[in-house]
DNA sequence: TTTTGCACTAACAAAATTGTTAAACCATAT
DNA sequence: ATATGGTTTAACAATTTTGTTAGTGCAAAA
């Protein structure tokens, strides 16, 4: 077998990716202040003076990071805009999904950013700009909808803000919660049974609010 | 007026309870690898040596802090259990209204929890011991009352553990999301206005999901 | 009054963490 | 061959953060 070990530095990448990809776990794990650029040199296979000579500091190296991560956030809001002509029930089915994926994905990304905003928000005031610029475009789209098919009868009136964030707090919450939520539920949130049985419940769970 | 400045160091508090004060909103806020014992001394109106001769280490002040939580959390968790002879429903009534006013006085718990102990297990071992000491009685418990209802088909037959974690998702989210949700719904989740409307929400979408 | 013990201060020390620099290395172009 | 330029290393420096200590002040007990 060829010499693998867990702590191994990944192979096959220069070595700013290597660091980059150190960075992004030991950041995402252990957030700003508690990352050491020690340790994601040595996560990486490099002297600590690589890292350095890379990024210049530690603040570069994050703000490298948290680039990534908005652009991951764009993605997941506008994928959630969906289609303006698809049919309500369907396209709330199709982002209480979709959303989820990307959850079980990236479980550590939420905790990490919201951790990130409370400690130090104005490092992170990019990312609540980006929030502030796309989110209010699908409330407003979604209470449109809501309203059309009140009209027809054919749901509740509910507030389309709540709406999303109950489906926000739904997907999110037991991922975020992982530690604590995995010996209330006896099985493991990340196994992807989960991810399944989750998307069923809240699916029904959204929809029995919506409908009349 | 007396002079009160708010990052004025608490009146009528020994020094070493102005100290814990001081601790608590600091590790609160940013963690314990983000806090400093120079800015929580600050804070407290006293010199840093004050702080090593009341609790030796920066480690020896963090339990101090995480004991008090843990008591908060023992108690949240056995006022959910109630009264077993309660109606089912009136019970979730109750625990979702007791929980949110919970939730809402310790805005911040719940966040600071759940980063410690993603970023730093072994520190917080005490608390998920805690938490499987306590928990599992609570889902025992409503699963028992659940199937006894369904049995007389006065409700849908759930998983006690999926709607406890619904319930906590509903009720948590918004609040350890704040700076992210604020902006959502154009109103402030720590107003009193948004911890009723969202007790009303949150019943109503649980009752649905419980009943037939 | 003297002593004793606790609270406190200021200065210092130690450790941890981030950041820098001079020189070595190595591939490639001239 | 030699020069060039980006990469790497090892040692060092600066800063930040935590922890210590010797000594001062003060109030209550002996």
């Amino acid at each position: 077998m060829t010499k693998t070990d867990s702590s191994e530095p990944p192979r096959g990448m220069s070595t700013e990716e290597r660091i980059l990809t150190a960075a992004e776990k030991e950041f995402m794990q252990k957030g700003y202040a508690g990352a050491r650029t020690t340790t994601i040199a040595e996560a990486a296979g490099v002297t600590h003076a690589m890292l350095h000579y890379y990024f210049r500091t530690k603040d570069k190296l994050f703000e490298k990071i948290i680039d990534q991560k908005i652009l991951l956030l764009r993605d997941i809001i506008l994928e959630s805009v969906g289609v303006p002509e698809m049919d309500l029930f369907e396209k709330i089915r199709s982002v209480i999904r979709s959303h989820l994926d990307f959850i079980a994905r990236n479980p550590d990304l939420p905790r990490f950013m919201i951790g990130e905003i409370f400690s130090h928000p104005d490092r992170m005031e990019m990312v609540l700009r980006h929030l502030q610029k796309y989110a209010p475009l699908v409330v407003t789209q979604l209470q449109k909808q809501i309203d059309d098919y009140a009209a027809e009868g054919r749901c509740r009136r509910v507030d389309a803000g709540m709406l999303l964030l109950d489906i926000l707090s739904l997907n999110v919450f037991p991922y975020m919660a992982s530690p604590m939520v995995n010996p209330l539920l006896g099985c493991r949130v990340d196994d992807s049974e989960f991810v399944e049985a989750r998307k069923k419940e809240n699916v029904e769970t959204i929809m029995r609010k919506l409908l009349p």
